[in-house]
DNA sequence: GCCAACGTTGGC
DNA sequence: GCCAACGTTGGC
């Protein structure tokens, strides 16, 4: 089994809607490298829900993979915000999984704390610049993590 | 194939 | 709202 993160501004779509819903539909995902790591999930594979443009930022729930990767249909729906003309469902360009909710985090894990530890600074999330919107975490991370979220203190585990 | 211009992401 | 970093597009 694998770990993952993916990003969603909880404007748009957050962890209480995945936990109203049950289970969605990950579309809308337009980047190549993003698309790849989807399409290396497998059902069962944990995900990190992650609110981006929140107050704030961090890691709001867990998630499970319950389908694996098929056409994301918003591509040639026109009336889509996503949608891209060089994706048909003859020769779909892009794809979405489904994930199911599995629990929020008992508080939500602020970004600026998950870079004071130094076990987490290998993560795609912390690197400068990076913009990766669905993305791999290691066994050790996805432990350290929920290590992290029964501290509860700003910053006071020690790594 | 280079690279400038542009649009987007996402923290702050 | 600002803007740095990034990915994509398109002229040449």
């Amino acid at each position: 089994m694998n770990y993952w993160l993916m990003k969603s501004e909880p404007e748009v779509f957050g962890i209480d809607d995945l936990a109203r819903k049950g289970q969605e539909h990950w579309d809308g995902v337009r980047n190549y490298q993003a698309r790849n790591f989807m399409r290396e999930m497998r059902v069962g594979d944990k995900v990190f829900f992650y609110h981006s443009n929140a107050k704030p930022s961090g890691i709001a729930g867990v998630a499970e993979v319950s389908r694996e990767a098929y056409p994301d249909f918003t591509a040639w729906d026109p009336h889509s915000k996503y949608a891209d003309p060089a994706s048909t469902p003859d020769k779909p360009r892009w794809f979405m999984v489904d994930v199911k909710f599995v629990r929020k985090l008992k508080r939500v894990i602020p970004l600026e704390e998950l870079k004071t530890h130094p076990a987490l600074q290998e993560m795609p999330l912390l690197q400068r610049g990076s913009r990766l919107s669905v993305q791999p975490v290691t066994r050790e991370q996805w432990e350290y993590i929920l290590a992290v979220e029964k501290g509860g203190g700003k910053g006071r585990e020690k790594a």
